[in-house]
RNA sequence: GCGCCCGUAGCACAAUCGGAUAGUGCAGCGGAUUUCUAAUCCGCUGGUUGCAGGUUCGAGUCCUGCCGGGCGCACCA
């Protein structure tokens, strides 16, 4: 029972006006959830939209669907509103009904059917194999994971991917610090260097270090025996290719590494090197067919006038060496061939003057240039506590990824990483994502989840224990979800209109994963969970403080009150409160923010200032 | 100079292919409560959606022009 399904209806309705002639239109009607209660909780400007074809007024259109609609055993009310709305009330049985389908679906509720479409490829990440990932690129990556879990949710085949910078003057760099830090260690000093485009961090060291233990090198260092491992492995020089290949192979596995522990893993990893192996007939066939041509000792790929470039652009510098331009969109061009039918990538927003040179080359190819769809990821700005967390990359000294996943964890980073829309900009408040306290909004959302087991468990123990009357605990254990139509609950049980409002909320799972996955933006089903453990913990404490009516009786009542109490309804609350933690579990999984049983009330208590 | 992204409450951000009265958190002020995990909740204050036009039944959303912020315009990556 959601936006989906009810747009289903309502398209019925449309299609029994048309045969029976009240309407001529083949529009589709769209419907949305209302934002104020009001106006019921489904409304369909169909009227408005098919007004101008029918050439009747809207709110003569909207009262003949209205009229249709008001016969659907599901539909409570259908009333037509201001300029020509058709709003619909879903009756509560309905809504009974709708949470059922949840239960059974349990973890995978808010998933779809798969849609058939061509598989998409998502590339992310893609950091040169050059030095550690930072700040930045975790924010890419955890947006880039998200979306690919998030179309996995709606029903696409999605293969995620890593693209290798592993060639070119950016690696060739890394094998030439490589070098220089072994001179270092076996000099105590660095060697004369004439450029500062060399990289300088302490990992590099780490990599100087550990090189004369590493199989490619065994030629030298087992026949140095006099001079040592070190002294033969400065030998080869800084421009010995090994360096480069052992350095890229090294910082790859690193990277690996520190991504599987922001749970963001890849289906396929693809290295430049491999690409470029077929760039030289690819790029003579074009110059063969004059979409490529020699000027100056360069070879330049015609874009100039397509998707809004102004010039051709080098593939093949004039000292022989292919640009990355003509890699990268070689490689865009063998994802293609590979069958995928949208090509998302997620690239740091600096780079964005490079998407038109990249639609234009594919579109010099003869390719879709729309297949390639660009999400550019802004900034990250890291604070604690409002203020601003240097992050200097002079000397390397730059706060690496996996140092902020030590410092907040793993759900903490995703989660903050996915509060913002990819393209604005966002401050990471350190302090605050550390924080067990309620204006923390990853403490809450999993603090919410853990108060809903919290809730189950008390139940469970309640039948448990034996403190639910003989006649009634069939009742309670369909209610806590151990029997299945074990026991009837009456629909009725639950029918108080913030059950219903929250009902409404949580099945609206589906619609968000597919509004989100067709918009490209996680950072919805974040807002979701948001909203459902507001609306669930505000429903909890108003009932119990208000209206002293809790979901469970208090651990105080006798025997006697016990018996008296009213255990339908808490049977049914039970199952809508499994119900509510199905989706925000299914929510919680695309981010891939993990749903904790229970919080340890431990440690960080109270320690504010002392002073 | 040309191009791209962004301007929404004091701050940070939402807003369902253009929908009805623009929402949420934080901060500020006031309140509930002695429990089902208070690690909770409620109320109040706060807006000419940067400015000016246009498109239409209807604009935060689309178009044009300004203003402000960020970024990009290499035979760099």
């Amino acid at each position: 029972m959601n936006a989906k399904g009810i747009e289903k209806l309502v398209a019925e309705a449309v299609e029994n006006l048309r045969r029976r002639g009240a309407l001529t239109t083949d529009t589709t009607p769209v419907v949305g959830r209302t934002k104020s209660e009001e106006h019921g909780d489904f409304t369909t400007n169909f009227a408005m939209i098919a007004a101008k074809l029918e050439r009747k007024k809207p709110r003569d259109i909207a009262a003949l669907l209205a009229a249709e609609l008001s016969g659907h055993a599901d539909i409570e009310t259908a009333e037509v509103a201001g300029p020509g709305f058709v709003n619909l009330r879903v009756r509560g049985d309905a809504w009974v009904r709708g949470m059922d389908e949840a239960l059974t679906a349990g973890e995978s509720f808010g998933r779809l059917p798969p849609t058939g479409n061509a598989p998409i490829n998502v590339e992310f990440v893609s950091a040169n194999p050059t030095g550690p990932l930072h700040v930045g690129h975790g924010r890419g990556a955890v947006v880039g994971d998200a979306l690919v879990r998030l179309l996995r949710a709606a029903g696409r085949e999605v293969s995620a991917e890593y693209y290798w910078n592993d060639r070119g003057r950016q690696v060739r760099e890394l094998g030439r610090s490589v070098w220089i830090r072994l001179h270092e260690s076996l000099h105590g000093k660095l060697p004369p260097i004439e450029d500062e485009n060399w990289y300088r961090g302490d990992y590099v060291k780490d990599l100087a270090r550990d090189a004369a233990s590493d199989a490619r090198f065994a030629p030298e260092t087992s026949a140095s025996a006099t001079s040592g491992p070190l002294a033969a492995l400065a030998a080869l020089g800084p421009d010995e290719p090994r360096f480069v290949e052992y350095g890229c192979d090294r910082m790859k596995a690193s990277i690996i590494a520190t991504l599987a522990r922001l749970r963001v893993a890849f289906q396929h990893q693809t290295s430049e090197r491999s690409i470029a192996a077929t760039i030289e007939p690819f790029f003579s066939d074009l110059e063969a067919r004059d979409l490529a041509y020699r000027d100056a000792g360069a070879l330049f790929l015609r874009v100039e006038g397509r998707e809004g470039e102004d010039k051709d652009r080098v593939v093949r510098k004039s000292d022989g060496e292919w640009t990355y331009f003509a890699t990268d969109l070689l490689y865009h061009a063998n994802k293609l061939d590979r069958g995928f039918g949208r090509l998302i990538n997620i690239w740091g927003a600096d780079h964005h003057g490079y998407i038109p040179r990249m639609h234009a080359g594919l579109a010099a190819l003869g390719r879709d240039p729309k297949a390639l769809e660009v999400l550019l990821v802004q900034m990250v700005n890291l604070t604690a506590g409002g203020q601003p967390v240097k992050m200097s990359k002079r000397s390397g000294d730059f706060v690496t990824l996996d140092e902020l996943v030590d410092e907040v964890g793993v759900d903490a980073t995703r989660y903050v990483f996915l509060t913002r829309r990819h393209d604005s900009q966002l401050d990471f408040d350190i302090e605050l994502a550390k924080k067990k306290s309620l204006d923390n909004p990853v403490f809450y959302a999993q603090y919410g989840h853990a108060r809903l087991c919290a809730i189950l468990r008390r139940g469970a123990e309640l039948l448990d224990t034996r403190r639910v009357p003989e006649p009634l605990r069939p009742l309670l254990a369909e209610g806590l979800g151990r029997t299945s139509g074990g026991a009837i609950i009456p629909p009725g049980a639950l029918g108080l209109p913030e059950e219903r409002k929250l009902a409404r909320t949580l099945l609206a799972l589906p619609d968000h994963v597919a509004e989100a996955a067709e918009a490209l933006e996680p950072h919805r089903i974040v807002y979701f969970v948001q909203e459902l453990s507001q609306a669930f913990q505000r429903y909890y404490t108003e009932r119990w403080k208000r209206h002293a009516d809790p979901v469970l009786p208090p651990a105080r009542l006798d025997q006697p009150a016990l018996a008296a109490w009213d255990w339908e309804r808490t049977a049914a609350r039970l199952r809508w409160i499994r119900a509510i933690r199905a989706a925000v579990r299914g929510a919680l999984d695309i981010a891939g923010v993990q749903a904790p049983e229970r919080m340890d009330r431990s440690d960080e208590g109270e320690r504010e200032d002392e002073a």
